[in-house]
DNA sequence: CATAAATTTGTAATCATTACAAATATAAAT
DNA sequence: ATTTATATTTGTAATGATTACAAATTTATG
């Protein structure tokens, strides 16, 4: 995918921050914080600051190229994939997982009369690398 | 119930605030902040500190009688309800609704060899009072 | 009672996020 | 090109929720 195209059809000038950022985002897929996207490019691009960081995720959000995942209390993370799709998350090795699920299944019955605009799914455990490994 | 009595049943024991601070949560129903939780109770305890009002909640949970909510980036609500269901936050007038929603169509086929302890339903929109209301 | 243990409290520290204004870069106009 | 305006980035300071910690208070125990 041409990234610069992508946020230009986003309605987003495609600065070189910008394009470093959703590329990290998009490429590496692993639901980064702020802090971690920060530290990964700062290397690469000396002069950024954090909050260019989070001014940019800002706008990918507002743009709706980007979304939020608040699976754990303490910290904000995000993910470029914007289909309905859930997460897992393993508490012992840290690592999230996307999860499919069935949208259609949850809960929708229960909201007659809702305009229902984001649907989120967190589930939290162990996965089968960690149980195999460990136990 | 008597709140007294469930808190020793789970190895808590029950001093004033901790049974002030589980009323408030298994009465109202709320999903409250740790702020809205210290701001209703102050005018009755008035030595509250929010600092008991942190502690007594992170002991509910290690104890298992109280779950966190984490629909907002910026807020942690709580709730004393612990049987699996999701949440659904009206955007218009901050009202969180409790939904239920069924277990075992949530993904679960996809997590084969997982071990799940915990999954959370997050619904975001507009509830069908403001729909009426407003439109 | 006296002593030990648990609980509560207040203050200070931490950490993520936001506000804001200066600096830099980009685009538009002359 | 050069100036002027606009957008973007940056750094610092402010905010706000949460945690650390030690003193004060309360409750339980000998």
């Amino acid at each position: 995918m041409n990234i610069a195209q992508h946020l230009s059809t986003h309605d987003i000038k495609p600065s070189y921050q910008r394009i470093k950022i959703y590329e990290y985002l998009y490429e590496k897929m692993n639901h980064p914080t702020v802090d971690l996207i920060y530290k990964n490019l700062v290397g690469e691009i000396p002069t950024l600051s954090k909050t260019t960081v989070y001014n940019t995720l800002k706008l990918f959000i507002d743009k709706g190229i980007t979304s939020t995942v608040t699976i754990e209390d303490n910290e904000v993370r995000y993910d470029a994939i914007m289909d309905a799709h859930g997460h897992f998350k393993c508490t012992a090795c840290g690592a999230i997982y996307d999860i499919k699920y069935d949208f259609k299944d949850v809960a929708m019955n229960e909201l007659k009369g809702f305009e229902v605009k984001e649907t989120q799914v967190h589930v939290k455990g162990k996965c089968n690398q960690c149980l195999t490994n460990k136990n």
